[in-house]
DNA sequence: TGTGTCGAGCTTTGTTCTGA
DNA sequence: TCAGAACAAAGCTCGACACA
């Protein structure tokens, strides 16, 4: 039995789908093909049940994926653990974000101070997938739209920041500093897919407001929602900040419901954490996002 | 140390089978 | 009809090993 065959089972296991997990692992559908069946061979069982075109993980191949998944995990920590021992200069930090916009204000203070850090930034559409891949060891940190209420999942708040309404330029409440919710409750909303916890922020927002937002445009990725508010599709919250980055945007303060989120990085906390990753949590816990220029 | 052989594992291409 | 899994064949790469 081989690690290669171990890995290639993960991912086929995870996507219950062969020609996915060929794409993913950079090998062909047949090889993959080979070597599951290679590995049922030498384990004598079947991992998978196939039912005509569809490959589904039977019991045996969940019962064996907790074993696979903690063997490479132990074997993962085993290998970081070795590395700080060794006393390594170039540390890596593994983190999953939903969007790649604002990451680069927490990292570049970081990286100012410990040019040495290695960063690995995977993108994760949900909260839930992020979750998965703490649990799974496979990264370090997420960030996250709210606090993670999870048993072995530790939060550090980053700030408290305002959420904003984006308007068209040639919205009717276009000159207005400050608007109630309310007021746009028969707007047409743009908006992330369910799922991610933004939009369960701000779909909260608006039934504190009273109204259900009729979404006619969900996206997966943040920074598209800005340009079709300009193409005029319709309005859409955003965080603050996006007024520096953005600075054509037309965006409303609201008043009422009061609008804010905490955005927080997790990890997982019965994972081992390399010394690059724990430097990291220091910084986040030292660094003050208010007070930077 | 350099070279040839062998096997493992991979790729590409094509085909068959099956089910939606 | 189409998409996806499985299989086969031919050829390539690479590492291990034997041998001069």
């Amino acid at each position: 039995m081989e690690l290669l065959q171990l890995k290639y089972f993960q991912t086929v296991a995870r996507t219950e789908h062969m020609t996915k997990a060929a794409k993913e692992l950079h090998v062909s559908q047949p090889a993959l093909s080979v070597t599951i069946a290679r590995l049922e061979e030498e384990l004598g069982v079947p991992l998978f049940d196939r039912v005509g075109r569809q490959i589904r993980l039977n019991f045996l191949g969940k019962a064996f994926l907790k074993k696979v998944d903690t063997a490479l995990g132990a074997l993962e920590v085993g290998k970081r653990e070795v590395a700080d021992l060794a006393g390594l200069e170039r540390g890596s930090v593994l983190l999953a974000t939903t969007t790649l916009n604002r990451i680069a204000e927490l990292i570049t203070p970081f990286l100012a101070e410990y040019p040495h850090i290695n960063f690995r930034i995977t993108q994760a559409s949900t909260e839930e997938m992020k979750v998965e891949l703490l649990e799974k060891g496979e990264i370090d940190f997420c960030l996250t739209s709210s606090f993670i209420d999870r048993q072995g999942i530790g939060n550090l708040a980053l700030m408290t920041e305002e959420i904003v309404l984006a308007v068209p330029s040639t919205h009717r409440l276009k000159d207005r500093q400050r608007i109630h919710l309310s007021e746009v409750a028969n707007d047409p909303f743009i908006s992330l897919k369910p799922g991610y916890s933004f939009r369960k922020i701000t779909d909260d927002f608006c039934r504190k407001a009273g109204f259900i937002p009729n979404i006619i445009c969900e996206g997966d990725e943040p920074a598209a929602i800005s340009g079709l508010v300009r193409a005029g599709l319709g309005v859409a919250f955003l965080p603050i900040a996006a007024k520096k980055e953005l600075p054509s945007l037309t965006l409303l303060h609201i008043e009422e419901p009061i609008c804010q989120w905490t955005p927080h990085v997790a990890w997982n906390e019965n994972q081992y954490l390399s010394l690059a990753a724990q430097t990291f949590r220091d910084f986040v816990e030292r660094y003050d996002y208010e007070a930077k220029p």
